[in-house]
DNA sequence: CCCTGTTTATTGCCGG
DNA sequence: CCGGCAATAAACAGGG
């Protein structure tokens, strides 16, 4: 219908609720959480329809974030500057499209609600566990050499917590090839880092995608420019400070507490998985996706099974 | 004041 | 057809 061959393609509406887009972002940064103005920027910057009428989409995204409990918001430090909180996925929101749209999910993602309140500490679980995650991003970074390379921090982020992506990661949502269920996380690495099919058949193509200079190549969806960095870096500027935290602990959400435990590990294997891995590997330079982190997981893994969520309707 | 969040209401669409 | 999800509008509180 659209007209085919023409960058017209941009005009028109992603492919992807709110909440996709959201997820995307967040799942984007290596820190796994990001403020309201980076979540506008990221979305902006990928998809030229959002650059107009930027106060309906964004009263509507801000909407989302505050309505749905897949999303946690995440207090900022009282030394950092800067305006409201951080947002970061709820850590047992799961795979909220399994069903392979990003339109409408199979279930709205709400945090269990028992009669009596629960121990508030159990929601900032969800804090500890990001909070872990960048702790270990920055000894990471530590150890490779301070001053992040721009690149590498993204892969670090991203293979680090052994292999604990999230559904929602960028990598599952737009180069939604399938996860290895245990054996050859190999391709499926290769397939990543190797940058999203830009043009496989989930879609026919991402024309609303768009790819700024070289998004694609190598940085899927973080940061592939300076623009992005803005953030790539919150963890310099928290270095900075001296101490190792990223932004803050304990999130909070209105939301009572919930217990969870892991519902339902995402084993969906879309329908895609005939698709090529590496769809068309463009000019995935280094990458390397070396497994190298030698981080430990111990925690980090088990953190997060603290949680419980519901899909409760 | 503008940005960030929260909340309520309305409407359209999709899936069961 | 009905219920649930999503998009949009809009009012409103709080903060920098």
């Amino acid at each position: 219908m659209p007209r085919p061959g023409r960058n017209t393609y941009s005009d028109q509406k992603p492919p992807y609720s709110y909440i996709s887009l959201t997820a995307m972002a967040i799942q984007g940064c290596p820190e796994k959480m990001l403020p309201l103005s980076e979540i506008y920027k990221f979305i902006m910057d990928r998809f030229p329809y959002y650059r107009e009428n930027t106060q309906r989409w964004q009263n509507s995204l801000r909407h989302n974030l505050s309505f749905n409990d897949c999303f946690i918001k995440i207090p900022r430090r009282p030394d950092q500057p800067g305006k409201g909180s951080f947002w970061a996925l709820h850590p047992s929101c799961g795979d909220m499209f399994e069903n392979g749209s990003f339109l409408r999910r199979r279930k709205r993602f709400k945090v269990m609600m028992t009669s009596d309140h629960l121990a508030p500490s159990k929601t900032s679980e969800a804090a500890h566990y990001l909070q872990q995650h960048a702790k270990l991003r920055l000894s990471a970074l530590a150890a490779t050499g301070t001053h992040l390379p721009q690149m590498s921090s993204y892969n670090l982020g991203v293979s680090q917590p052994s292999t604990f992506k999230h559904p929602f990661a960028i990598e599952n949502i737009i180069a939604r090839e399938y996860k290895v269920p245990g054996g050859l996380a190999f391709s499926t690495m290769q397939s990543m880092s190797a940058g999203y099919p830009l043009h496989n058949q989930l879609t026919t193509s991402w024309p609303h995608m768009y790819s700024t200079s070289v998004i694609d190549s190598a940085a899927p969806i973080s940061m592939a420019s300076s623009d992005y960095s803005a953030y790539g870096v919150p963890i310099k500027s928290l270095c900075h400070g001296g101490q190792t935290l990223p932004a803050i602990p304990v999130p909070i959400k209105p939301t009572p507490a919930s217990v969870l435990g892991l519902s339902a590990l995402p084993h969906h294997i879309p329908a895609f998985l005939s698709n090529s891995p590496q769809s068309m590997s463009p000019t995935s330079p280094q990458t390397a996706t070396s497994q190298s982190s030698p981080a430990t997981p111990s925690e980090t893994l088990t953190s997060p099974s603290t949680f419980q969520s519901v899909a409760v309707h």
